[in-house]
DNA sequence: CTTGACTCTAGCCTATAGTCTAGAGTCTAT
DNA sequence: ATAGACTCTAGACTATAGGCTAGAGTCAAG
C-alpha cells in the first residue's frame, strides 16, 4: 500500500505517518526503486493503535514508550498499567485544575449585572482588586 | 520603579513583563535617559490583574480584550460577561472531554492484571482492536 | 572607582503535533 | 504518451507563553 492509502485507511494525515516514522513510532517500511514508501496492511492496524491511544490522552512520547513495552518480552502488563495510572492521575490533575476554575469563573460571571458600564461588572473588579496568590 | 522589582513585586517573570509590552497588554513605559524603563507602582496591579485572568483560564488575546473593555467608554459590563461565558462554557467542554478521557483509561486500567506478560494486558489489546472510530 | 547586580536589544529556542510549501520525480488509467 | 493524481525531501510555519543568550551599557554601594 502506498502511504495515501494507508492513512485514509488509518484516518490519519499523511504528514502525520511520515511525522509517526521521523518520531519513532513507526517502523521505517520499504522503499519502491522509486523511493515510495510500501506499507503492509499491519501499518494500519498500527496507527489505529496510535489515534486510539492519543485519544485515551497519552502524548507520542507514552505512546513510543507503550509501543516499546508491547514488544520487549521482558516488559509485564504492570509496566503498561503504571503509564495508564500516571495519564489518569494527570488528567484527574487537569480535571481538578479546569474545575476550579470554572468555579472562579461561574461566581463572577454570575455576580456582573449584565449591563450598565463596565465599571459595574465583577469580572474586572475581581481582577484588578489587591489579594493574595 | 525598574523592571525587576514589578516583576518581582507582581510575581511574573522579568521577560513576561518585557512580553506583555510587545504583545499590548501594557502600555509602553516611560524611559530613563539610559534607556531603562520606569515603571509607575500602578503597573504592578495591572500586573496581578493579567495574572488572575490568566489563572481563570484566559488567554493573552482575550486578556489584551478584557483591558480593551475596561478602558473603552462605550462598552458595557454585557461584554465582559460574554467574554467570561465564552471562556466557561470552553473550560465546561475541556471537562467533558477530560471526563471521557478519564472512564475509558479507567475501564482499561481496572481490567489490566497488573502483573504478567503485556500481551495480558487490555490496555494494549484495546489499544490494537479493530472497531468503531 | 570598582565591583556586582541590573538592564538593554535582537533574535533564537522550548514543547506539542503536526501542516504546508516548493520543486522534482512517479504512477496509473486512458 | 500524456494528463492528473500521487509521492519524495527538506525546511519553514502554526499556536501559546514566554525562557535564554550574547554583548554592551548602567546603577548603586562601599
Amino acid at each position: 500500500m502506498k502511504i495515501g492509502q494507508v492513512a485514509k485507511t488509518a484516518g490519519v494525515g499523511i504528514d502525520a505517518v511520515r511525522f509517526y516514522e521521523r518520531e519513532g513510532l513507526l517502523a521505517k517500511p520499504a522503499r519502491r526503486p522509486s523511493g515510495y514508501r510500501e506499507y503492509s496492511p499491519d501499518v494500519v492496524v498500527h496507527l489505529r493503535f496510535i489515534r486510539r491511544a492519543k485519544e485515551l490522552g497519552f502524548s507520542l512520547k507514552e505512546i513510543r514508550e507503550l509501543i516499546a513495552l508491547e514488544t520487549d518480552p521482558e516488559a509485564t502488563a504492570g509496566d503498561v498499567k503504571q503509564l495508564a495510572e500516571n495519564r489518569l492521575a494527570d488528567i484527574e490533575e487537569r480535571i481538578r485544575a479546569l474545575q476550579r476554575m470554572r468555579r472562579a469563573l461561574r461566581k463572577v460571571t454570575e455576580e456582573c449585572p449584565g449591563d450598565g458600564p463596565t465599571s459595574r461588572c465583577s469580572i474586572l473588579r475581581t481582577l484588578s482588586k489587591e489579594g493574595r496568590s
